[in-house]
DNA sequence: TCTGGGGTCCTAGGACCC
DNA sequence: TCTGGGGTCCTAGGACCC
């Protein structure tokens, strides 16, 4: 079999939680299905994903559920059921480890990288995304690149359930006139302030001196954010697996809390949620955050390191110390609880674009 | 229209040390 | 007595991603 070069393919799964969704109920297939929260429209609670057919409606991830079942009058409404995504999510990545010659760096539930080397990588995406609705009966687009970055930016063209090529040759081409927001690691917030600067658009990026970026966003952000522009970075995909710096919980109420005795009661709750999937690893807490949202939308994040420990009595005991700072008489509406964990020698860290590794 | 829950990393400013 | 300059650690806040 020929080598060929080393390509990087970005995997992703098409209306991934619907998707799974409509495999165990085929009476939604071509209905506008809508996941969030516990699949009550009159709750607090936000869209997860939303079927093809419901985003055209206007729905879209992120939206409040209220809102999108007020869009699409007639959608059927579910709730969110982690176990049955993860399920399918291992099934798709053991579809991608088993590739010829794959490696495989998970992002997230519903997408990966896949390093490999072949002389036809379009042919290569084909194979795979067969094996995967073969194995699955899940649909995925690939973005293929000769870097991470323009990988994961290739699949947007690929949607739904094809393939596109980015590579340095055409990126600007491709890229150059869309605005900067478009790339991944740049917000709005961002694309607001490099606006500002006057650079709109991706090839406004790509020409700028890097150097000119420090003022306003650092010396490590600055000269990233140029690099982003041009689509470089790192071609290497990484399979060691992922180890989490810490785990946290939170919880929004349907009424916001004003009586201590229950905010203190929500934290204890928290700190046990946390602490059984810290237990889990066996790793100690090192470090506690307490989230506060202030109705109606002021968030204030309380934190502290604390003597490392592995023992959950000690850290709700810490945690409830940070608790004291909570302001009183304020309506909250928002509790989340953060422990940060003792990292493990030589593990890979970082599962987002604009960090370490790229 | 009114905004979930799980993550990561960067930056700024103050405290403290040499 | 008052001061430079560099480093680290900690906390708070912000931005982004899925």
């Amino acid at each position: 079999m020929a080598v060929g070069e080393p390509w990087v393919l970005h995997v992703d799964l098409d209306q991934f939680i619907a998707a799974v969704e409509v495999l165990r109920r085929p009476e939604l297939a071509g209905k506008a299905v809508i996941v969030g929260g516990r699949g009550d429209p009159t709750e607090r609670a936000v869209v997860s994903t939303a079927s093809y057919e419901a985003r055209a409606y206007g729905v879209g991830s992120g939206m409040p559920l209220r809102i999108a079942a007020r869009k699409v009058p007639d959608a059927i409404i579910l709730p969110v059921d982690h176990e049955a995504y993860m399920e399918a999510s291992e099934k798709v990545m053991a579809v991608l480890r088993s590739q010829p010659g794959a490696t495989v760096q998970v992002l997230g539930w519903d997408e990966a990288f896949v390093g490999v080397q072949t002389p036809d990588p379009e042919a290569y995406a084909r194979q795979l995304q067969q094996a995967v609705l073969a194995e699955t009966r899940l649909h995925c687009s690939v973005g293929i690149g000769d870097t991470l970055l323009r990988a994961k930016v290739a699949t947007t063209f690929g949607k739904p359930a094809g393939v596109f090529r980015l590579t340095a040759d055409n990126w600007l081409d491709v890229m150059g006139s869309r605005p900067t927001v478009e790339l991944w690691g740049v917000g709005t917030k961002v694309s607001a302030r490099l606006a500002k600067l006057g650079i709109r658009t991706v090839a406004g990026l790509a020409a700028c001196n890097p150097d000119d970026l420090v003022p306003e966003f650092g010396p490590k952000m600055g000269p990233w954010y140029a690099q982003l522009g041009r689509g470089d970075g790192s071609r290497t995909v990484d399979d060691t697996p992922w180890v989490a710096r810490g785990h946290s919980r939170e919880t929004t109420f349907q009424r916001d809390l004003t009586d201590p005795q229950q905010i203190e009661d929500a934290v204890r709750d928290l700190a046990a949620h946390v602490m059984d999937d810290v237990a889990a690893e066996g790793r100690p807490v090192i470090g506690l955050t307490l989230k506060v949202r202030y109705a109606p939308f002021l968030t204030r994040t309380y934190a502290r390191k604390i003597p490392e420990t592995p023992d959950p009595a000690e850290v709700l005991a810490r945690a409830l110390d940070l608790v004291a700072k909570i302001e009183p008489g304020r309506p909250v509406r928002l509790l989340g609880l953060r422990a940060e964990m003792t990292m493990p020698e030589g593990s890979r860290q970082g599962h987002t674009p604009t960090r370490s590794g790229w």
